[in-house]
DNA sequence: CAGCATCCACTAGGATACTG
DNA sequence: CAGTATCCTAGTGGATGCTG
């Protein structure tokens, strides 16, 4: 059942996929954040790509965009509930990610 | 620890993240595979991409390839014991991928 | 059989400038 | 503040043809 063509591991990586997201992910995993303290928490991003994620990452119902009409503006993000279904699979990526980088860190240096 | 920048999800993104690499590591879970037989299997991949996939998952260390020089030649892909560390990596992905693909269908049907 | 080389199209992402 | 619009580049992947 899981082993079969059209592998929904793809799934996942398309939606964690972008430059930035799991960045994002773990800002947002934190605490609610506004677009301009995503900006300055990651601070190599551009305009472009944290809104293109931001707005990949509302469609797919990880996080929820609430809007105060106030002026100036202000947009707060955060990880919706479905959202949250994310974090256990983010950290399993995250070990063994981790791992691999320490198994390759040592194998250069042997 | 976890919410670091430069965070190892992107690592395990990059190790995974080819077009064909969640197929071909499927394959290899089932069983060793030639290059023929992973082109029958993934029939519209290019050999460009299975050839320069494999070698990805050959430097990582996921896939071992083994040469037997015969003639004509035959050359065996499997996973290697390194790689078998990414199994229960990819079925968290996979389990939560199957859900998301579920959900998508669910609200384009309402 | 198991590939490599070449050329081409498409997309992701970055830089910069502008707006409600 | 929170974006959008435009232009540009580098990398991914596809198609085709050739080889030890």
């Amino acid at each position: 059942m899981i082993h079969q063509r059209e592998c929904p591991v793809e799934t996942l990586i398309h939606v964690l996929g972008g430059k930035w997201k799991p960045m994002i992910l773990w800002q947002l995993i934190e605490s609610n954040k506004r677009f301009n303290d995503l900006e300055k928490l990651i601070p190599d991003v551009s305009q472009k790509m944290l809104s293109q994620h931001l707005r990949d990452l509302e469609r797919e119902g990880i996080v929820d965009r609430t809007i105060y009409p106030t002026i100036p503006p202000k947009v707060e993000y955060s990880l919706s509930e479905y959202g949250k279904t994310l974090i256990p699979v983010a950290e399993v990526m995250c070990a063994w990610g981790e791992n691999h980088n320490k198994r390759k860190y040592k194998e250069s240096a042997s």
